[in-house]
DNA sequence: TATGAATGAGGCTTCATTCAT
DNA sequence: GATGAATGAAGCCTCATTCAT
């Protein structure tokens, strides 16, 4: 999904074989840092996963810092794309249960995911910081939407942004509490997608109640 | 407010100053890992803070992480009893608000324990796991009785253990957004609590949309 | 000043590309060992300052050293003949102070000497014993003549040459002292000339004690 | 002369242990410098020769800096010492060209000396001031005693100041100028003691002209 | 039990130089 | 000749842990 570089090394020029080096290097680090985590993801370990020298590092970031802080805007970006295309038209409730099963099924998808979000808001704060700000704006949005729609009643813009970052926590506990497992990331059980479904179905918008479901 | 070691300096037996000391590390390390964090909380810094050699560091702990790894479930307990002794006897909805609104109060009263709670995952797993198994285990039975008594229909009890963890998630992320300033830890906005409460009371608790609160 | 190579760059030939190139280098190596020192002065600094790739640099020279062995004669010459021009036709004696003046203003003109000159004996030993030697013995031969013409009684030509280094260190000391500030280069004091004057006049030239000044 | 601690290392307390490391780790650096120059004084160069850890080196140095600023100062008051002991009562010009015979003198004794301080100018800037500032204070302190004894006439303390940077300059340059060989340091020729000593006896002392020496 | 110096592995980064294009 | 990415050695420093006193 993220990445297609795998391809044959054939002739490449100078722009695209200094490109090509910062590619292999993302995508160690995505990697090691899946597997491993920030902490122990190192110059030495990421460059040795990626086939380079340490120095050849510094020719493509200015630190290690700088290249943890845009490893989770940029598999964040895949995630939203990931998850807007498997977000039909049905009622707002329903999409935002699409979004909400979609999110797992990325991280089954690149299961370095989980780890690098997760670590992200210690270890590449200003990365964290700008996912947040991106997933949190643009959530917003969707709520608001809905509320014109009138499928939501009765929540201000501030208790929007309040809600969203209760989605955001509900994601981020449910995935660490079903989605690990010592070998990969597994489906999550539907008795959570459920429960969730229930929570915000009644709770968020205004389907509901009496005839739920 | 967690401990109350300060007192005289007495004369104290053996076995008592051993626990002293060992009681000095454990308060010296709460306050470092709370203000720099477990990455920054060298042994040599808490050492340095509880004002003991760093030797000694070893005569009561097997290694670093060791220690790290007792913090939160320790402080994790005081938090348990706070919001307990905070929670009246109203409609479970109502007190399920009042815990929301305890733990908001809790960390305020405890400001380390915010950072100490948010890194364990990753500096602390261990750790970490058990303050989550205490948390969740009481927070599933406050459910079930919930449900005995009326006041929660319709989920069963693997769908409440997944309710509990986007309770928590929600604490976690809505502390993180709303709590933390540049001096100290600050009081949530009034918003956040009323979008917690519509949520829940509607969309868990019987109480509910036409007449509710 | 050094150097007048900001003409148009019209249609140069292949020889003449090359000696400017090698000139760009060789200016940019000045300004950079001058401000920062050689310390500082790494290739990737001066390829930059020189506006070429670093790969150009070793088209040019065998290495590193080589050029920072070459800044200082160069330069040395230029205040050769800085010197040789501001120097008049009086008494030996007199000469020798126009010279000490002289010696000031040309590290006023080049800022970026004083540095280059300093730094020089440790970092580019090979240029610096050069320009020793050069400068050493030019001003034996002053001395030389002078005492032929009957200005300077009672020295050997050793004896010259301890006194030629003792001219040269009150010339480095001094300007350490005297001439460095913060931003940039600025004139000696007066009481620096006449200290000077006063110990040469009377302690190597003839003229002298009673009638002095 | 400079250190004594080569004794049998019997039986030492813990305070005792510890300078006795720190002292290992001063003289190791001190024979590193003087052999290979500052530049190549690496921390690993110099915990080898004092045949302790990397590590070690921080317990007693905050950093590399800090141990490389100290060197000098510190050898610079046994070369202050061993002048002064070496330096008699007989005038004041005569006490001058003891003190210059003693300072070869010292080189020689001490032949680390001379790369210390030569480099230090560069490479340990603060400890570099510090020793310039003690010598010139002391210096200047005994022109104007012999001032006001009478041996010197028509100076004022700004030209003392002034002096007393050629003098340091004159021992700087003709150090490097004689001293040094391939292997170690060498006694100063007759000829540039005497040649030192016209120019001083001469130009700043009473003494003089007709029946000079 | 308390002490604190010693250890040494390992991390990040710089930089002169090489070399394929 | 010009380019600039790649290389890898080497440097400084941190820190958990050990151990003799």
């Amino acid at each position: 999904m993220t990445q297609a570089t795998s391809a044959k090394v054939t002739k490449l020029n100078r722009v695209e074989r200094n490109a090509w080096t910062k590619q292999k290097i993302f995508e160690a680090a995505t990697k090691v840092v899946g597997k491993y985590g920030y902490a122990e993801a190192s110059v030495a370990r990421i460059t040795e996963a990626a086939g380079v020298a340490q120095g050849t590092f510094y020719n493509h970031f200015e630190n290690r810092q700088e290249l943890l802080d845009q490893l989770l805007p940029k598999i964040g970006l895949d995630m939203v794309h990931f998850i807007r295309a498997r977000t039909g038209t049905a009622s707002a409730a329903r999409q935002e249960i699409e979004r909400f099963g979609a999110f797992f099924d990325f991280i089954r998808e690149v299961p370095e995911f989980l780890r690098i979000l997760n670590e992200a808001e210690f270890f590449a704060p200003a990365g964290y910081q700008k996912h947040l700000d991106n997933i949190s704006s643009a959530y917003v949005r969707i709520l608001r939407r809905a509320r014109t729609a009138g499928a939501i009643k009765d929540f201000s813009d501030e208790e929007f942004e309040a809600i969203v970052h209760v989605l955001m926590g509900a994601r981020s506990y449910l995935s660490r509490r079903y989605s690990y497992s010592k070998d990969g990331v597994t489906a999550v059980p539907e008795h959570v997608i459920s429960a969730y479904r229930k929570l915000l179905t009644r709770g968020l918008f205004n389907e509901g109640s009496p005839h739920e479901r």
